[in-house]
DNA sequence: CAAATAGTGTCTTTGAGACATTATGCG
DNA sequence: CGCATAATGTCTCAAAGACACTATTTG
């Protein structure tokens, strides 16, 4: 380490007398799409609640977007990561501790914050709906989960001699009792022969502040992709389940049924048979199963 | 937009007054892991050449890690996004633009630039080396291309009734002629009942700057998880090339050999067959095939 | 018994892995 | 002809998809 600069400096010297530079340096917060599976209420005696899908907003009580609905999140600060600081405002929103959480891609269109330049390095966490809903969910705050629903509307490929391209349009709605948020959006992913660029839009957006609906695009198709290959959907479920449960956390997130038999054979290695059994349900009883935090 | 929030404001007067808080904020870097693959020369004139993976990296020349090589990269200004930025460095760094470049993560421990709070938004990107090695690779500058090789050390699975954890240990050789960095580095996947944590620790180092050892081992392991289920292989390629070629860029990248026959079929359809042969190689000639730029 | 879910069996198709075989240009 | 690579064929095994069938509890 006695190296010295072209100024005949130690780097021990260097970093004593370094003064960062007077430029502009942006804001960054990290942002969280939380998303939690819960039970319906049963239409029917004997028959099986539904599942959803719901995600964590709040309420922007001041400009810019005031009275929209936003990602939870905050700066991060000098002395964390953008994990940590993910995982302390998660602490504060929902209050648990411990939980699923992936980093999903960093947004940094310099206008996406009207006041000024912000970027936003967004996380994606599954938490266990029954470790939750005391906290969030109580009017006093203005966080609130919504079910959430992305939806391909059209696909188009159109492909010729110089690349190819793909569009999507998404249609997303989210809902708590009688709020109801919406977006379009498109993808748009082009490919030449020099390179590929993806590209989300907001083409319409009702009640979700600042480029969030894109954010909750992302993650929800990453939990879509990562489903199929990961086990990352048992964070999502209670100690406890039945397999049924766990294929209708799948069918929920993949918004399309699938097949008892192969479900069974290929996702029911994830967990751990128990021997309990689910009683007095009007039907067979089902036996219970346990998170098991291997690695597949 | 005439919702006026507590001080009586509406949006547009509110954005009017609005002054940033005077609160630290880190400096965003946009580093990036620029992939090649390059011809070794022939043993043997009826031989084909080896193909290796290389890896551009820049000498500092400045304090800290002064002598050390770092990823090319540089600070995002307030009117671009990163990846905005990483084109622009990877421009000028290396003359090609309109590349395939991937966001990978975001770095932000805050100590890994002890100047100051420096994030890294880390970029991969894959480029075609018939298109390149004219720029870097000269010794006017102090950019070159290493050889570069991620083997797995060593990889220990425990589990017990709380959780599992898995330790990866990572050796990490880059080259170039006489000069020869490596690093040390351990992946610590942890589960348990409430979540999981990913851990990269760079155990020793020897020539690279900051926690770069950290974010090319990330790349790799990025590029070799995505080779198996997209057709990126393809940026690495020139216009024209064999299917042992392409095989052979394959090899290097998941670093073990593959079957041929499996590989045709499954790869194969990656490319589009021409009419051209190679020719006076020694040997049977071999069917060039275009890249194709079709979604898969 | 009927409703409703639980759980398993099996046939077919698809694809991966392993390995063998044939083809071809060049010196 | 023999070296070295090109290209394809085929057998086996494993997994995925589709669908049918049996099992069990409660009102």
């Amino acid at each position: 380490m006695e190296i010295k600069d072209k100024n005949g400096l130690t780097e021990k010297e260097f970093l004593e007398q370094y003064q960062p530079g007077d430029y502009v340096r942006p804001s960054v917060a990290a942002d969280m799409v939380i998303f939690t599976a819960v039970n319906c209420e049963k239409d029917n005696y004997r028959r099986l609640p539904e599942k959803k899908l719901r995600l964590l907003l709040i309420r922007r009580g001041g400009h810019p977007y005031i009275n929209t609905w936003a990602l939870p999140g905050g700066f991060v600060n000098p002395d964390e990561t953008t994990e940590q600081a993910a995982r302390r405002e998660l602490l504060e929103e929902t209050g648990v501790d411990h939980i699923y959480l992936e980093q999903l891609y960093t947004f940094s269109q310099p206008d996406r914050d009207p006041r000024m330049w912000v970027m936003s390095c967004s996380y994606m966490a599954l938490i266990d709906s029954t470790k939750v809903n005391v906290n969030a969910g109580d009017d006093a705050t203005d966080a609130k989960w919504f079910d959430i629903s992305l939806k391909t509307i059209a696909e188009t490929i159109s492909e010729n001699e110089n690349g190819a391209s793909a569009v999507t349009d998404y249609h997303l709605t989210l809902s708590h009792g009688e709020i109801n948020l919406s977006a379009s959006l498109r993808k748009t992913l082009i490919r030449n022969g020099t390179g590929i660029q993806t590209e989300y839009e907001i083409i319409e957006n009702n009640g979700l502040a600042f480029d969030h609906a894109k954010i909750i695009t992302v993650a929800v198709e990453r939990l879509r992709g990562k489903v199929n290959y990961t086990d990352i959907v048992l964070n999502l479920m209670p100690e406890y389940f039945t397999l049924t449960e766990l294929q209708q956390v799948y069918e929920i997130i993949l918004d399309k049924p699938l097949l008892k038999a192969q479900f069974r054979r290929k996702y029911g290695i994830l967990a751990e048979e128990t021997d309990q059994y689910t009683s007095s349900a009007g039907h067979r009883p089902s036996k219970l199963y346990r998170r098991k935090w291997k690695f597949h």
